[in-house]
DNA sequence: CTGTTAGCGCATTCAT
DNA sequence: ATGAATGCGCTAACAG
């Protein structure tokens, strides 16, 4: 309320006549305190409308109550609902989050991460990012560290990812049993694991109903929408015949959707389409997306609660969340 | 590169054989010192890898080197590119953002402005939010703050906004152009300054041509794509003829494309559609969407370098940001 | 259970 | 130009 407030322990201290470690013992409940010393000290608080200097707590206890955040491209659709997720688990404790893009320039993520640690945050939570894994491995064992999204080699238990596998087995099956035989699969960078997961889990539903993959019929993609354009549209030139398009992400759906659309073909009625991700806009894509739904913002509360008790020493368990299969009418069955 | 770095200026003093003083003084350039002993502190402070702690500065310079950047609903699209504005601005700067996510709720906003004067930003940059204006005043009195896609009128030299007006009107103005007379608007939130300037726009382009406005015509919405879709059905049921839709935003024309879809009804054949904002999806609807673009991450970059002034008590001047009219196939003439 | 005493790491007078 | 001395606001032994 007061404009100029610069209360500090010894004024609520004085306030209630006590010493000024008993009130920093009721503000950490550190240490037991006589019950009406405490109700003294909590009604010269509020009187007095204090507020902790957090730069001294942190500088005298050496915690800094703050985690640091870094994603790839702030407005990337997964990613973006994986840190509302940190963010709404981080309001309920007293950590704040310290946030950074590192928009996947491996230098600028190891310049995030200094500067975070420079801000001596308690903890990091990485969101993808092609940060080299010794790096990686070098900052956990500086700091608590989880890493969402990516699975390095030498962290294993501390990356938290979603089965691509299974999700792309999932949708790939589907797709077959609706009668499509000739299914193009186009993938995301392959360099990334989510990207070689979901192409394997595509190979192997195929193979799994005895159809062999054809080379013809997948392409690489970049996980980016014009790269599903693109990728559709020399898809057309080879002439391949096919009647349904899995692509690894939705974004790249959108653009598949588009190269059929310039070309005249219908969806799902010439060819089916399915995504991954289920971001909001593939329920308004026309005809609405197939696709499969991450539990993203899940994902990023449990990052934030694995990191909190790495902090406390414990050693979380991370699951392997799974995916969802949303069904929507750009699918059809193949005659 | 070591683990365990504790290193202070008291070591670097000590390498350099100078007091601790003269570190203090490189460090911040606050006061000339002799070249050699600089040297030898830079030296020093090189050789130790030394990293000020910010806990200790800020403590005792009271300056938190930390500016609080408050957004509503972390992945929605608009705000994410001026985040991205802002935080690019900001890398440039030693000034670390602090995020927190308001929901569009006052309360949240409330606290977590609040959370950011705890951790005493030096800063304040606001985008859009439902705060009221009293609290804002408030808020302006105590610290440096800038509000952006917001109009308040007690705050003028305080907030970053893009002329809606004249967006509205030179896309109406288009549409009215290749021959279209009945022309649909799906509003935002009128309560948002945007919607209703946007509103305002739509009418004066109308009048401006000797069409009188039709209350039929003109559709609330919500800013969000289910609203653009129930608005058009709803329209549709009316019955009154039209030609073209103009949404206040993208999203809601995801949602209209979606339900003329539905309806069997084509774009832009039958009829044609255009949104506002330009966001990255626009270009990838089928087709893609005639819309307006907002210098969104522009507009970011100057808020922060705004904050930054105001913290330096220079009160910037913030001018009115211009849209551009990005055409696509979404809109064809009217016979 | 509680008060006293030291720092935490740095910026900033104040002398020199 | 530089060093010594204070203090920023709080936590954490340390005694009682």
């Amino acid at each position: 309320m007061s404009l100029n407030e610069k209360i500090t322990i010894a004024d609520i201290a004085a306030h209630a006549q006590v010493s000024k470690s008993t009130v920093s013992r009721v503000l950490n409940e550190t240490t037991p305190v006589a019950a009406d010393k405490r109700e003294a000290v909590l009604a010269a608080m509020a009187a007095l409308n204090y507020k902790p200097n957090v730069f001294a707590q942190s500088l005298a206890s050496g915690q800094s109550l703050s985690i640091g955040v870094l994603t790839q491209n702030f407005g990337s659709p997964v990613y973006d609902v994986i840190m509302r997720g940190v963010l709404l688990r981080l309001e309920e404790t007293p950590y704040s989050p310290l946030f950074a893009d590192g928009r996947w320039h491996p230098e600028t993520e190891q310049k995030a991460i200094e500067t975070f640690l420079d801000r001596r945050v308690d903890g990091l939570i990485l969101i993808g990012g092609y940060c080299p894994e010794e790096a990686l491995e070098e900052t956990a064992r500086r700091t608590p560290l989880i890493i969402v999204g990516r699975e390095v080699s030498g962290l294993p238990n501390h990356c938290l990812n979603v089965d691509n596998e299974q999700g792309a087995y999932a949708i790939t099956r589907y797709l077959i049993d609706l009668g499509h035989r000739d299914i193009v699969h186009i993938t995301g960078i392959l360099a990334h694991e989510d990207a070689a997961q979901r192409l394997q889990g595509y190979r192997q539903a195929l193979l799994d109903v005895g159809i062999e993959p054809h080379p013809d019929l997948v392409i690489e993609g970049n996980f980016r929408r014009q790269s599903g354009m693109m990728a559709t549209e020399m898809l057309l030139l080879r002439g391949r015949p096919f009647s349904a398009i899995f692509c690894a992400n939705d974004q790249m759906a959108f653009g598949a959707r588009l190269a059929l659309y310039r070309r005249g073909i219908r969806v799902p009625d010439d060819v089916s389409l399915v995504g991954f991700d289920d971001q909001p806009d593939s329920a308004f894509m026309t005809p609405p997306l197939t696709t499969m739904r991450q539990p993203a913002e899940e994902m990023g509360r449990m990052a934030a609660t694995a990191v909190l008790q790495l902090i406390k020493g414990v050693s979380p368990d991370l699951p392997l969340f799974q995916t969802e299969l949303v069904i929507r009418e750009s699918v059809s069955r193949h005659h």
